[in-house]
DNA sequence: CCACTTTAATAACGGCGTTAATTAAGCCCT
DNA sequence: AGGGCTTAATTAACGCCGTTATTAAAGTGG
């Protein structure tokens, strides 16, 4: 348990938090509506309200129409504050987004990158390119950016410096943190790209309102990040959630990884492709990637019975992967997204449910809802970026 | 999010329970070891300590000696200042255990259950009488008795009322709480035993230090408890940990859940004892129940190749179960008990770390060492007991 | 017995939320 | 237009509680 001690200041620190928490995820709110939610005192909120419009932090927005009494003041989250830089590294591109400090997109770029092997050099550059790019290009100055989140498709080790490892770059233990600290000085934030776009999907997503859910990510890759009482879990070094490597078919199809019966191997868009390539008795699925490959299997399957037990086969493997989430996390909502899982989703949607439901256990599968997610693959960026917007929210708004 | 608001009285309450958690896990101290260790200031540690002691929670006990300057007093939780009860609602026993606030044992008594279904109207009587019979035994009067945890083998549902779910008991839906709160009023906290004995092993056992864990136990059911950020995970319905039943084998034997390939149809006692009999044909597995089946396949390996291979395939299913706790949970320590897992533990555990790498991803595996646990079978008891125990040390020691 | 050291307890101070009482700012009706 | 009513927001008095600074207590060693 270990808590930290409490002080006077810490009364208010604490405050401020919830207040600014609770305007950020569901403004613009009254005084009083911010009263009536945390249960603080009309004066209390008012007094923190008065601090936080002083700082820039809260900003009025209108009065309420009233029938009868003073109208209450509208309050919410200065979208000037501050901004924050979200950055997407895929594994074929590197993706850096600039938002408001209400999340509202300011500007974008990408830069692709080559399959195989990446740089982490280029990688780094292209983050760096990324900030300056966006910024200049919504004008906005080094003072205003509150911190750069990054995502990334990969194993992200946090310690006293964030290390990468991700096999689909073929990274191995890259020290990225180092790498892009050598070109700026601002705040960093580096997590693994399924658990910020998890973060999007809980503030802005499938996740709003609940307080344990799962968020199943399928692309080439399959992961899940995870979320428990409100916050993202992350485990002692911060690599929790991958679910990809789980073993699911025990001595089953060999995996990337190394191991033999991961469900990657099964459910992820590679595995998927090279089911359906043996289906077909060895001939090779028409398609320039695994994208229009995973388009043309879909396709097909109005038509052919090979590719609808593919796809079948797909939904009962990702079935149980699902069901294991249900039983070991009891999670509210288990929300499935990435490009495959969006494009899998709609369509097989009922069969992974009726699979979930055979393989897990009725009481926890009784108490989750399993749905797509709603924000699709760019929410990798947005949710990057809301890192260090959590961080000073969580904080009271104090940058420390 | 959602934070609490915090008031004055909070700082009091949160830095009382921060000592009071300190003490129990690491006392006795001092009050300098409280006002180093917390942070607090001297004189708020002696404040708040004078007040504890004035209301019985803790004791001063003895001076320290000192080479020069006053020698300062040791403080500790104090032992009589409540008791708990804790019961272990087994598949074959009722087990109701009384301790001191220090947990220290004071009496027992075991009831005896019927294999197969079990009347939940007997288990809360023996509960009941269990309680009665050990509180007389030791002299306790009710208004001492803190409250009662009770760990039970099954998915404890928490809601508005408990609800347990256990198949080996032929439980469905069952108001556990209810049927016993009928003859008491005592508070009760109800939970996994598998996560009350989690709960032990993480404040006395194997546990001790760590923030992240998992604990593996394997019966003749299989379940686990996780701990993360020192807190036992229960998820929506407080039925997370289900690891018994997650699917390791798609598609493989079938399982008394209803489902297939679940790992504990593998690694559970009666699923051990199944494969060994089919591996010798058929031939029945000598001993009276599965404990000493067990004992009999352990000891049969030293001669027998077939027994042999029936042990390395366990630890080949077990090690890839625990490979996927490792994934998912990224824990630093996985503490493999229940009595099973004991059996097994000691001659497995290089072949189950050594499937477990082969499974696991490298990164987190390299983060959690696996371990046997400490405590034995018992302890579902005294982590039942802490229940009401780590209720008030979070409350900050006041009954609400 | 006195200098020195370390622990524990007081005292003065300040931050902050609470309740109760005002003040502000609108609607409705005559 | 202007009182009466309602609801929102602010001000005032109060009390809790941790902090720093100071003093008292309780030892050892020469």
């Amino acid at each position: 348990m270990e808590l930290e001690r409490a002080t006077n200041r810490s009364v208010r620190r604490r405050n401020r938090s919830a207040l600014l928490w609770k305007l950020f995820l569901d403004g613009p709110l009254t005084r009083q509506d911010l009263a009536r939610s945390t249960g603080l005192s009309q004066p209390a909120v008012s007094n923190v309200v008065s601090d936080l419009i002083d700082e820039g932090l809260v900003t009025e927005a209108g009065v309420l129409e009233s029938d009868g009494g003073r109208p209450s003041m509208r309050l919410r989250i200065a979208p000037r504050f501050a901004c924050v830089a979200g950055v997407d590294v895929g594994e074929t591109r590197v993706r850096v987004e600039l938002f408001d400090f209400a999340m509202t997109l300011l500007a974008s770029v990408e830069y692709p990158l080559q399959p195989g092997g990446t740089d982490p050099a280029v990688v780094a550059g292209h983050v760096l390119a990324g900030i300056d790019e966006v910024t200049s290009r919504a004008t906005v100055a080094r003072a205003e950016l509150l911190g750069v989140g990054i995502g990334v498709s990969g194993v992200v080790a946090q310690g006293p410096e964030v290390v990468v490892h991700a096999q689909t770059l073929g990274w191995d233990g890259v020290p990225l943190e180092r790498l892009i600290r050598a070109g700026t000085d601002l705040p960093l934030h580096i997590d693994n790209g399924a658990k910020t776009l998890g973060q999007a999907e809980m503030w802005f997503g499938a996740g709003r309102g609940a307080r344990h859910a799962v968020f199943a990510l399928v692309g080439s890759g399959v992961g899940a990040a995870i979320v428990t009482n409100g916050v993202t879990y992350r485990g002692a070094s911060s690599s929790a959630g991958e679910w990809g490597h789980t073993t699911l078919v025990y001595g089953g199809r060999s995996c990337r990884c190394g191991a033999t019966g991961c469900l990657e191997a099964y459910v992820g868009a590679e595995g998927i492709i090279d089911r359906y390539r043996q289906a077909r008795r060895g001939r090779p699925v028409p398609g320039v990637d695994e994208e229009s490959q995973l388009t043309e299997l879909i396709a097909a399957a109005e038509s052919s019975a090979v590719a609808q037990r593919v796809l079948d086969e797909t939904a009962g493997y990702l079935g149980a992967g699902v069901a294991n989430l249900i039983n070991l996390f009891n999670p509210e909502r288990v929300v499935l997204g990435g490009w495959a899982g969006m494009a899998l989703g709609t369509r097989l949607l009922p069969a992974i449910r009726e699979a979930a439901a055979r393989q897990a256990l009725r009481q926890p599968y009784a108490q989750a809802s399993i749905e797509v997610c709603r924000l699709g693959v760019d929410a990798v960026a947005l949710g990057a970026a809301t890192l260090p917007v959590a961080g000073l929210l969580a904080a009271g708004g104090t940058r420390e």
